[in-house]
Formats: C-alpha cells, structure tokens, sequence
DNA sequence: TGTTAATTTTGATTCAGATCAATTAAAGCG
DNA sequence: CGCTTTAATTGATCTGAATCAAAATTAACA
C-alpha cells in the first residue's frame, strides 16, 4: 500500500496483489535482467536499489521503506533495470502491473495516483542528480540524513534518532562518494555538535544547524 | 508526438493536443512554480530543464530534443519543479494532462506507452546518478557525446557529426563539471584524434575508441 | 564463547578537478 | 562594420576528496 492512498483504493488495490513475499537481509527481490511482472510495495524492511558495474563495484541508486513501491525502471523495457537488495529481513506485496493498468483504467483516482508516485520518483532523482552534480561531500551526508530523517518522521518513528540499515560503504556509493569521506563527515558533524554517531546509531542534536550544512541546494524529495 | 506511437496512437493523440506553441531561443517553456497544466511534446527544437538555486547558479537538470516529452516531473505536485528554456527557436505540442489520462482509459496501448514513457526517463535519471556518482570528468563528457550521438542517429542526423546548442557551462552543470574542466576534456579527446572540436561543431572521428573512453559504465538510455 | 571476517575510524599522501587569471575567439547589435 | 559582450581555451596554483595504510571496533558464526 504505496502511502497517501485512501482506503477504498487500499481496498482495491487490495484485490490486485497476488501474494506477500518475505526477503532475508541480504536477499534479492529482482535482478537486473529478470523480466519484469509486477511492482513491489514495501510492507516492512528496508532494501537497497544498485546498478551493478562489469568491474564488480556497485552503484547505488535509492534506498526504500515501507510504503515505497519498487520495479518502476522496468515498466520501460519489461526488464529490470537495477538489483533490489534487502537490508534487513523486509516484506512485499507483488502487484502484478498489467493488473494494476487494466483497474486503475476503471478508478481515475487510482491511475492518478500512480502517475504521481512515477513523477515523485522523476523529482526525487533530479535531487540526488543536483545533489551529486554540486554538493560537497558534507553537504551532501547532511541532506541525506536530513531526507532519511523526514521519511522517518513520515512513518511515525523519531526524526532525531535513527539506526542506519546500510555501510558506510553503500551510503558512499549513493552520494558519490568513498566510505572514508563518509567516515570523515560523519565524525566532523559530531565533532561540531550537530549529530551523535554510534557506529549504526544517529542522533541528530541540531536538526537547523544540520539545515544550514547542506546549503542552499533544493531538498531533496 | 512522442518517439514510438503507431499511427493509431498518434491521430488519438492528436486529438488530445491543444495546440501548438512557440519559444524562441532564451524563452521559457515553464517556469518553477507555476502550475502544471500540461505535457509538452517536443516538435522541434532543442531545450534544457534545470532547477535554479537560490544562490543563482543552476543545475541543468537535462538535454531534450524533438519527440521528447516534458513536465512528468509536474505531475507529482500539479507544479512545475523545473525551468523549462529553449536553446533554439522550438515548437512544442501542448498536451492537457487531464485529457491524455481520460483517453488513455480507453486505450490501454496508449496508458502503457505513456507508463514507458515515464519509466524510461526514471532509467535514465538512474543513468546519470550513474555517471556523476561514479565518473570521472572524461567519462563524463564521452558518455554525454555518445548519448548524443545516439539520440541524434535516432532522429536521422549524423551519429559522427553534429552542432552543440549548449554552452560549455550548461554541459558542465549537467556533467558536475565547471567549463573550464569541460573544456579541457575536450581538447584531450581532440589531441588523442577521437573527437574533433571546432567551438560548438563537434565530430566523432572514432566512436570505438568513444565508447572505451566512457569505460565500463553502463550506458545512459 | 572464541575466532574470524567485515566494518569503521583515523592518519599520511596523492591527484583530479576547482579556482584564479589571462588571452583568444565568437556572437550580438547599434 | 566596428564595438561590446559573451563564450572558450589554456596555464598556474590550490584544495577536497581519493587513495594507501594501519588500527580499532563490531558482527558473524562455528
């Protein structure tokens, strides 16, 4: 159930899934290649979206929780695009897409929904491509931790205090950058009083103050 | 009319369009923050979106030329989250948004292309992400010629020779690169015989060696 | 629970690209 | 057409992040 549906439309929606499927940390929902039948809502977990290169590093494109709909990229050429990886043990519902179109023509409200939640995904990169192509690597933590922060709050939990799902490595690999200058911002905003890191555990001290660190730049969505 | 529509598809389509409208050279397609209306079909021409910052600088956000759709971005919150300016004198097809969902109701062959559509500018936005994330500056510049090149072959213009519409600067916001960088990768693609550069006239001498350049990476669709 | 493997932090050094600066070339335009 | 403005190239220098390296911490698991 992708957020910000009403219930009737959860309710049809309902209809449409198939099945719930569970993925072990470190398990894949899809592979690039596999051919593509149906979107993914996140019921629980959090998992990571890559791009695999031929030389075996990873790029990561997105990290998604629960409520967060997975397989957009392989509507195009009905063959997924990236690897989906679970981070911890997650849960999806499958939603078979030629299923999804043939109701959504009979419920506008839903068709239109799913044309918003495809053009936030549009938005929402257009901020990692300005946030890739003109931040600095410590504007750049600070503006993920501050969209992780948010998409925290969103789901109920703290704002403030978060454990993180992925490595040092992968959040490099989402920003652009090497997971020693991730290290670097990290122990620097502690350094400043701005954020408490424990290993995986964040706290955020001075969320205005964390604000301010990523600069002028548009948020990201 | 968007690259891929049958004939059918087409004439439906047309039906939908409003009207036409020009934009000269400099002129703005849309604004950020205005309401969103419509898509806009490229019929000719050639524009850049970018998303501006507070402090002045922009960030070109993408390149597009004739059959390519604009404004999916907008759908998310009815507003505009980009500008839209002409690099040339331009025509595009205006497209009410409200209108091409009711019909492709009742054309499920449309519904599905406009998805691919929308699909497909997620997998290049990936593609990018790619590229800034994990390029160096004459990876970049190759994989943007290359992409070009393509695009241009696509609409039947040589793949081997064709004229930039953008500044060195407005490459380099797209690329994450400033112009002097750009430029300078320019000349050692020249220097090295695979490219030659005459200001904005550019020919590909050796696409192969090109393509070797952009290294490993997957390719921008 | 102990042992191994993976992850994180921190320091030292290097380097690609940014910045600063000056010149040249091209594009507008009265 | 000549004048002004904008764009592009190239050089010199600086700097932020990459790389190399080592230690410390945490997680995995037999």
């Amino acid at each position: 159930m992708p957020v910000g549906l009403n219930d009737q439309e959860i309710q049809v929606l309902g209809d449409v899934v198939s099945h719930k499927r569970k993925i072990q940390r470190g398990g894949y929902l899809h592979r690039t290649g596999s051919s593509f039948q149906s979107l993914f809502a996140i019921r629980s977990g959090f998992l990571k979206t890559c791009v695999l290169e031929e030389d075996g590093r990873q790029q990561v494109t997105g990290f998604h929780m629960t409520g967060e709909l997975l397989g957009l990229d392989a509507i195009s050429t009905e063959t997924h695009t990236c690897d989906a990886i679970a981070l911890e043990d997650s849960e999806v519902c499958e939603i078979p897409f030629a299923k999804l179109e043939e109701i959504s023509r009979t419920i506008p409200s839903l068709m239109r929904h799913f044309h918003k939640i495809m053009s936030r995904e549009i938005v929402r990169d257009h901020g990692v491509m300005l946030l890739l192509g003109s931040m600095k690597a410590e504007e750049r933590l600070a503006s993920f931790l501050l969209n992780l922060s948010r998409r925290f709050l969103m789901r109920g939990y703290s704002e403030s205090e978060f454990n993180l799902r992925m490595t040092r490595e992968e959040i490099g690999s989402y920003l652009g950058l090497k997971l020693e200058t991730v290290s670097r911002a990290f122990s620097k905003l502690q350094d400043e009083n701005i954020i408490t890191v424990d290993n995986k555990r964040i706290q955020i001290n001075d969320i205005a103050r964390l604000r301010l660190k990523m600069g002028n730049s548009s948020c990201i969505t």
